[in-house]
DNA sequence: CTAAATTTTTAGACTAGCCTAAAAATATTT
DNA sequence: AAATATTTTTAGGCTAGTCTAAAAATTTAG
């Protein structure tokens, strides 16, 4: 139905969009597809043409429901693929990513429902963030981020801002994964560094750089 | 490495050698890609240029080592991606080509392993077709027609000569799938229709077309 | 409120892959 | 051995997607 190119634009225009607001500028486009304001510019009036967004010069971008709905399918692809790498291939999180860039869009709408069945229905991909339904909704989840966590308190690791290679090796080294529990013993007042408990079992000590890049789901 | 439509081409290309011998000419090869004689010239020179065959103009066209290497890896990918649909998917054999015509591409040396593993290395598909080894190597199978059987003659059904969604559709609606035995007790002399017994239980009848198109491994 | 800086769009060009129509080569008949 | 038919190649053109460089619009600063 529409070419890798067009899903790859939706697909970063909607993430756009949930962390920016609705109007979106060519510049942070081109920087999320990977290619030049030019290149951007002809296809958003393609896009248009085919009632995916709503493009006014010079004021940016918005998607239609048409093209939030590729989009959010797009997506749903893209977790559900990276789910069957992580949790039936045996790939660490770090490296699903950019396989599942290109398994998205195999086009096969009883591959995906089969997909998601054969995994169970998972509701989060490796990295926590929420898979949405077949229906097209997605549900947030509530998760905070650990820098904000007091001494004293703790959570489990339920998600990542950061979701660079470099960043996910690092926590996957540290045995930093999903599902561990943290429990706050100190922060430095110097440079936000924490010292906290891992499983109730191990010391560690968390730069303020991973702290605030790690989502968690807070205990009591 | 090389693009879908390079691919594509390398693997028909290598599927013509197999069944008609070295020299494969330009109509051959747009009706297998699906094109235009003149489409296929374009790309026989570049192809050519890049060393994956070799290329004399009115001649026709013959694989070098390094384009078959690339023709049996893109067969490898298809035959296990086949396998994945079928074996654990649950998609029925008819319907598995399609979706394995796109997953084929997907470009990731450790997804193939750890598929290959995932699916406890198969040495066939869902169709009977041998999958290459990493390797390269393909251990061709020696199944015969059916239609070569005589009375009292029997094997099990091993593979298939016509892949069509139609002909898969109605051996799947006779039960006549890989694995069952069938053992012939009389061929007809006027229009070589066959009565037979399916796994030793069921009195069956099935037309030449059939049987020409079924591969059995004989038994005893 | 004008001037400078930044962003966005246009203009023109490129590649991959495909097409049609015509020309050239090869194969088949007579 | 011509004449005819078939196959293959060339020539020229098309679309999707990309790029650079220049022009136009908008935003920011003085
Ligand atoms: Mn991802
Ligand atoms: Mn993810
Ligand atoms: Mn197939
Ligand atoms: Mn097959």
């Amino acid at each position: 139905m529409y070419s890798t190119t067009e899903e790859n634009y939706l697909k970063t225009i909607y993430k756009l969009q949930i962390q920016l607001g609705t109007f979106i500028n060519t510049n942070a486009i081109a920087d999320g597809v990977n290619t030049k304001a030019a290149s951007v510019t002809d296809m958003m009036k393609k896009l248009s043409e085919k009632k995916l967004l709503s493009y006014e010069k010079y004021k940016g971008v918005q998607l239609t429901e048409k093209g939030k709905k590729v989009a959010i399918e797009t997506l749903r692809k893209h977790r559900l693929w990276e789910t069957f790498l992580h949790n039936q291939l045996g790939f660490t999180w770090d490296a699903v990513h950019d396989i599942a860039e290109q398994l998205e869009h195999i086009q096969s709408n009883e591959l995906v429902e089969k997909l998601d069945a054969f995994l169970g229905f998972p509701t989060h991909d490796p990295h926590g963030d929420p898979i949405p339904g077949r229906n097209g909704v997605i549900k947030e989840s509530n998760f905070i981020l650990l820098s904000v966590l007091q001494k004293g308190e703790k959570g489990i690791i339920s998600g990542v801002v950061n979701h660079s290679s470099l960043f996910l090796q690092h926590l996957e080294k540290n045995k930093l994964t999903l599902g561990k529990t943290i429990a706050i013993n100190e922060v430095s007042s110097f440079d936000l560094s924490v010292k906290a408990i891992l499983d109730g079992k191990e010391k560690i000590q968390l730069s303020n750089e991973v702290v605030k890049n790690i989502l968690i789901k807070k205990l009591i």
